[in-house]
DNA sequence: CATGAATGAGCATTCATTCAT
DNA sequence: TATGAATGAATGCTCATTCAT
């Protein structure tokens, strides 16, 4: 069933007519539906193609994934580095990264139940070219909480690798109870709570700013 | 395949001589691989049992899962409340959480990926009575932060709810990744990193106590 | 399409009930259809069992073709060596080996594709438990040879494994082509004309060296 | 799987750049693989050339096999009446033709490899143009023994058929072993040892009738 | 308490072949 | 002369699950 494939992920064949039909309808079904319960039969059905034709664009069936989420990593980063331009200061940057982050999620459930549920724990996936970009992703945050323990922003007492874990985790935590419950979540109020707790700590201090 | 199962998760018939040489076996297997790459008649051989006697005692292959992951959180729950007892203020208590939850963490490599990797995005897991477990659970941890709301130890301008998504949040995420790159942790510095860093916030401060 | 095996030929579970039916139905099969050309559902069909029920006892669908080959084999291998008992002179034991192995082509169809059109040139087979059988069976002619070798009832300026080699692709290449245009052919006939070629050469004379 | 195909073999268009890439393409191949095992797609990627050109040359996939079978058959014929001129006797003429034969073989493997184990037990290939070049060359085999039986050279007490299948029986068998098996084998004394022992038989002795 | 025997239902993947351009 | 794009059709094989004994 689960069987390890080579490193290389994708077909060099990257464009034609029919690929983004396919795409397309493996996109649509995984809004409805968990991975492994999708069969290539219906997303040739749904795209309106034939079941050989997936396999012109795509090694196996799990290189869908790997692609489509692909293709939603590479849409996101060049929006994510005009994003942070002009913002002064390592607490504003991470404030934006997350109103964008958790934007992104809110607007994304597939592209976020990709990332949460599918990918996660399969051997290969860590080998692969995409996961690359999400560490390049996670880079980014760690180079402001660097940026920030430099300028005296942030704490200097916690590796910042912990840093950036606790950041992340608590989006990933509080945006994936919303995607599977399908509930609504505003990223302004969210990116508000966070930060003032992540900021500050759940302590209730007497002398904060 | 992944079938919508009706909410009576566990079969009456819970003891038996066969019974512990399969969960044990599944267990076993959980180590090395995942749910999905687990067949039955692997589980029947490694237990040195028929395939049938499995259907005895479970009801279904997704059923090992649910009350494999209920041995373990039965097996948690009296150890938890006794933890707790005799330690004052609620942010000692959520300390004394954070260790023993990322400790069992640490003992429990196939206990964390069942949490984290194989229940979640599962409809049917979230109406199970083993789900009642993990509420049960996340109850104490809510009680606890309301204590503190209360009494003036924790920060009354954030949902508590969300104070404590983001508490387990954290736990879960640092945790996760040492589970799947299989790395060592140790439960004292990780909670006291923890606690430093969620109790106070990550920003360089001038007067916190 | 051609995937090569590991070693091991035959599933364990040899006996059951189905599986005389599986085989029975495989062999028919054969008589008049190439092992490429007959599926595994149609095997089932035949055999009034599920396709399934060919996994259980048969690695895959090769193996049908090494177990029934095999059976072919086994049974043939004691009735060659009552045959032989009782016979003087080498060249009598070849002209008894003659005889039984035409009739036994003449008579059994299938197993004669199969050795002759089916396994060749498939690599696995040469590392099958099967073609040890076949092996030991050329065994027995190089024995008779060498014996009538030493006795000086044959020449001895001739490799041994030539001449072997030479007996048994006549006796090959005669029966597959009344085997493949279905032709009825007469062992008592073959057997005496085959004789007296290889026994005597096809050079007319009395008085030979 | 196996398609009964109509009795026309090759395709008029028997010209063109594309053709040799393909047809070399094919014959590289079937080197290292059975036909079974070698797709469409390798070939047109060996050949540097689309899968459709494929088509443009040749009917269907079978028919490279016979286009290229074809191809070695006329090679070889012109040259074989050659090597039969100014030879006298027809024993003489039938060791010459083991010699070629046999050389042949050994020169060309994929040749060899057609001929005893792809196209044999295939229905339509016995109603091609090519097997006529095959049955053809049977003939002359058989004119020579006719002729040697009407000199008086060859025994007139055995079916001329038989010798012939005996005559090219050994020598398949014989080269079937070294090429499955890749040996080498000498052309000189394999011809020597068969003339030896086909022309006068396995029998020691001076004084047979 | 346990199992041998059997299966229903599914499903990814392959590949020769076509045809408009 | 050549191909990019697409497909129809097939098929081996897996696996959870059942049930009579």
């Amino acid at each position: 069933m689960v069987k390890i494939r080579t490193i290389k992920d994708t077909k060099n064949n990257s464009s034609g007519p029919g690929r983004k039909k396919i795409i397309d309808a493996f996109n649509s079904l995984l809004e409805k539906r968990e991975f492994d319960a999708i069969t290539t039969a219906e997303i040739a059905r749904i795209a309106g193609v034939s079941e050989a034709l997936i396999y012109k664009y795509f090694d196996h069936k799990r290189d869908l994934l790997y692609q489509l989420l692909r293709e939603y990593l590479e849409q996101f980063r060049p929006q994510l580095e005009l994003d942070l331009m002009g913002i002064n200061g390592a607490l504003n940057k991470i404030r934006r990264l997350f109103w964008t982050h958790i934007y992104a999620y809110s607007k994304n459930r597939v592209f976020s139940k990709l990332l949460f549920l599918e990918v996660r724990g399969f051997p290969d996936y860590y080998m692969s070219e995409t996961y690359q970009l999400v560490k390049d992703y996670a880079k980014i945050f760690l180079n402001i909480i660097d940026e920030g323990v430099r300028s005296g922003e942030i704490r200097d007492d916690i590796p910042p690798r912990l840093i950036r874990q606790v950041l992340m985790g608590s989006i990933e935590h509080v945006c994936l109870r919303a995607i599977i419950f399908d509930q609504e979540f505003s990223p302004d109020e969210l990116t508000e709570n966070l930060c003032e707790l992540l900021f500050k700590g759940i302590v209730k201090g007497k002398h904060r700013n």
